[in-house]
Order: C-alpha cells, then sequence, then structure tokens
DNA sequence: TTAATTAATAATGTCGACAATTTTAGAGGG
DNA sequence: CCCTCTAAAATTGTCGACATTATTAATTAA
C-alpha cells in the first residue's frame, strides 16, 4: 500500500496512521470529540504530535475541527454518503478517461490480469474481491490517468472516507460478479483508447455501487447511521 | 468572502491567510523553499503557528512537504495547469449538473441579475468581470450544488491554487465578452433544468479557459514558468 | 585535484509549560 | 423551579527549549 517514499518515518506519520485507521475501523466512533490530552496519553506522544495528526486527518475528511472547540470525527450519514460518491463519480470518471488516454500497453496488460486473477477468486468462493479487489482496480486506474493531483486528490484526500463508509456499513453483497462485468468492460474501453466510453461506464459503474450501499444502508437503519 | 462562521480567529488563522496570500500574489515565489524560522521572525509568530499554517497550505494544495527536509511551494507548470484544469472540469461539471437539480428559483434569478450586472460593466469597459466576476460566477453555481463535500472541496481545496495560476500569469484577455455568453448558457441550462446541458456546457467552458491560460502561458514563456 | 569521511552547522521534529478560550459547576436571585 | 451571573475546571492555542535529522564545511587520503 505505501510506496518507499510515503513510508512513515516520523512519529507523527505512525500516529496519524494509526488514528486514521482506528477512525476507519471505528474504533474511534463515528461523530465522537476528539480530545487531544486523552489521544495524547492513549497513543503516548505529545499533544504537538496529535495536533499535527489531527490536521492531516482534517485534510483526509475524516474530522472537522472548529476554533478554540476542537476536532471531531465525522458522522456517517445517507446524504454525505451520496455527496461522496457523486465527487468519486465525476473525478474517477474523468480518471477512466485519462486512463484510456495515458496507460501504457503493459499497464492495460497487468490489468487484465488483475481482473483475470479475480475472476478466479470470484469462482472459488472467496471474499477477496469486493473488499481489497475492487479497490485495486479502482486504484490502478486512478494511477493510470498520469494526473498527480488527480492521483493525490482521490488517494490522499477522498479514499479513506469511502473506506470509513465501506467499512463500518460492512460491504459484502451480491454486487461481485455484477461489477466483475462492470470492470470488465471498462478495461475493453480502455483497451479501445475509447476516452468517452471508458468515463461513461466508469460513472456509471460507480453510481450502482452508490445505490447499492445506499440501499443497504436504509435498509439497516432507515433513520441514518 | 468570508462567512461569520469561517472568521479567522487564531493567530494561526490569521497567519495562514496572510502566508496564502502571499504565495497566491507571488510576493513568495513560486518553487521557493518555506524556513519555518525565517517566516517565523517576518510574521512574528512561534514556530508552532507557522507549522500549523503550513499544515493548512499544504491541505490547500499551495505547498509540498517532505519529512524532515520541509515545506515548498508549489511550482507553476504547463503541466500543472492542465492537470488542475482537468480536475476543475470533472468536478465544476458535475456541480453545474447538481445546481440545475438543487438550486432554488430565487438563486437561479439572482444569479441571472449577476450576469446582467456583468454584462453593464463589460459594456462599459471595466475589467471587473473576469477578475471577479467569473470566480463569483463559479461559486455561486459550486454553492448551488449543494454538495458540501464538494463545495469544501472546491473553495477550500483547489481554489486558491487556480487563483495563483491566474495571477501569476495575469489574466485578463480576449476571453471576457465569449467568457460572458458561455456563462448564459450555462445559466439557460439550468434555469431549464437540463443536468446533462449544464454539465457539458460547463465542461466546455472550463476547457476553453484551459485552452485561453495555457496558450498565454506557452507564447510567454515557451518552456514553462 | 578529487573523492570520501567527519565534524560543525542549521533545519525540522518533539516536548512540557504557560496563556487564552470554552465549558462546566455552583451560588444567588427572581 | 428556572434563569443569570460567577468562578472553577478543563480544553485548545501559543511559546521557547531540547532532540533528532539533514545539510554544509572542513579535513584527510588517494
Amino acid at each position: 500500500m505505501f510506496s518507499a517514499a510515503s513510508m512513515p518515518v516520523t512519529t507523527a506519520d505512525k500516529t496519524f496512521l494509526s488514528i486514521r485507521n482506528d477512525i476507519v475501523e471505528g474504533v474511534i466512533v463515528a461523530g465522537s470529540k476528539l480530545s487531544e490530552t486523552e489521544l495524547s496519553t492513549k497513543y503516548g506522544v505529545s499533544r504537538a504530535v496529535i495536533r499535527e495528526a489531527i490536521n492531516r486527518l482534517e485534510a483526509n475528511h475524516l474530522i472537522e475541527r472548529k476554533a478554540n472547540i476542537g476536532a471531531k470525527v465525522v458522522t456517517l450519514s445517507p446524504e454525505g454518503l451520496s455527496e461522496l460518491y457523486q465527487i468519486r463519480e465525476s473525478l474517477e470518471g474523468m480518471a477512466a478517461r485519462l486512463a484510456a488516454r495515458n496507460m501504457t500497453d503493459e499497464e492495460i496488460v497487468s490489468l487484465n490480469e488483475l481482473l483475470t486473477s479475480h475472476f478466479d477468486k470470484v469462482k472459488t468462493g472467496e471474499r477477496y474481491y469486493q473488499e481489497a479487489g475492487d479497490l485495486d482496480f479502482h486504484y490502478r486506474i486512478i494511477i493510470g490517468s498520469k494526473n498527480k493531483q488527480l492521483i493525490s486528490l482521490l488517494s490522499n484526500g477522498i479514499y479513506h472516507l469511502v473506506r470509513m463508509y465501506r467499512v463500518q456499513l460492512g460491504m459484502a453483497g451480491p454486487r461481485v460478479t455484477t461489477a466483475y462485468d462492470e470492470h470488465k468492460n471498462i478495461i475493453q474501453a480502455i483497451s479501445h483508447r475509447d476516452e468517452e466510453l471508458a468515463e461513461i461506464l466508469m460513472r456509471r459503474h460507480i453510481d450502482y455501487s452508490r445505490q447499492n450501499i445506499a440501499r443497504k444502508l436504509s435498509s439497516v437503519n432507515p433513520t441514518g447511521v
């Protein structure tokens, strides 16, 4: 997951990653207040390190800060999910368009191999696909766009909020096989260098995904999380 | 520009805004290193405040940080501009689509009035339009999307980097009148609640704008900034 | 002279303490 | 009983000092 250049080196790095993971996994519950002194003792570092981490968490859209008051973990809501997926649809649609333009032939071959290995795993009934596999697929296309700012915006920006929704709402549904077909079609469009189609298919794929998770969210808890 | 809720209150707020403005205006030159101690003396605050400001500048995509090394102002390049406008095209296209869906009738009326007042100013030869007017137009549509995360991503995220490009490359060109027509057509699409058309027109509008600024950038300095 | 090693310097990272602000608890009056 | 005002407690904001890491300069050997 981490390239050598972004390996954690300072204690602030590690603390940030620990807290972020705890927020995504729900160990620190959504909507709760983040006390600097409390976190300081819990993670065994000074408040300066905690404040550094809080700043990065805010940049990741996982917490909200108010001056002189403090930071709170974001709350998960149907509206927030919808808003997030609208952004994903927009940005990843563009990423797919750019991937069709800028991915090397080698990258496309490798992406096809990834899809094949997923297919094998789906056949044998492994739950692998939806969890890491889907993220991996999207990640490769994002990288394939070759747009550094877009890559940063998606992987450092909103990616972990997406993960937070998926983890805390428990994503493992009947979409595994249908998502496979959608992925296949997207790769085909990229192979044909059809930017327009690649973007359209990616946007639909994400919109289907949004509907799927929104359905689950409303059925499990009709009034929101 | 600032709503009451986001008024600067702490010295870190004010320092952040000061430094950000100096970066956008080019007082702190693009690509230069940001020394914490130097900034500390220059702005008359402690290093802790400077570090807080630097964190927020990073969230605004105006600087880049490396652990144990420091922060540098981003460099302006044709590639960076292209990447930024691809993101704008994507996100503001979505914003226009959502604005066509979610703006109130009153907001649309007000937007039309804004356009009319711009038209008057363009007629009298004021240079007002391209500078603040264009930003105002885009800002209203972003707000009209009613997508809080999208609003945050655009106005707190990449907006100031856009400004930095425009300010430092000196935006005042022959696009004033043509941009006016493009704005008019976008508003019309929103009035008709035509989401599809609103998105398409906004994307084209931003792409034209990108071509315009890219042309200026390459003619002034063929090898980049 | 050049390259490599090492010491000195300067920068960022981290810490604990103090200041300013907010929140809470309590006393008093209505 | 409730509201207001006040004081105490707790929290965030800011500061200067120290620790750790990078950079630079000097020294030595080839």
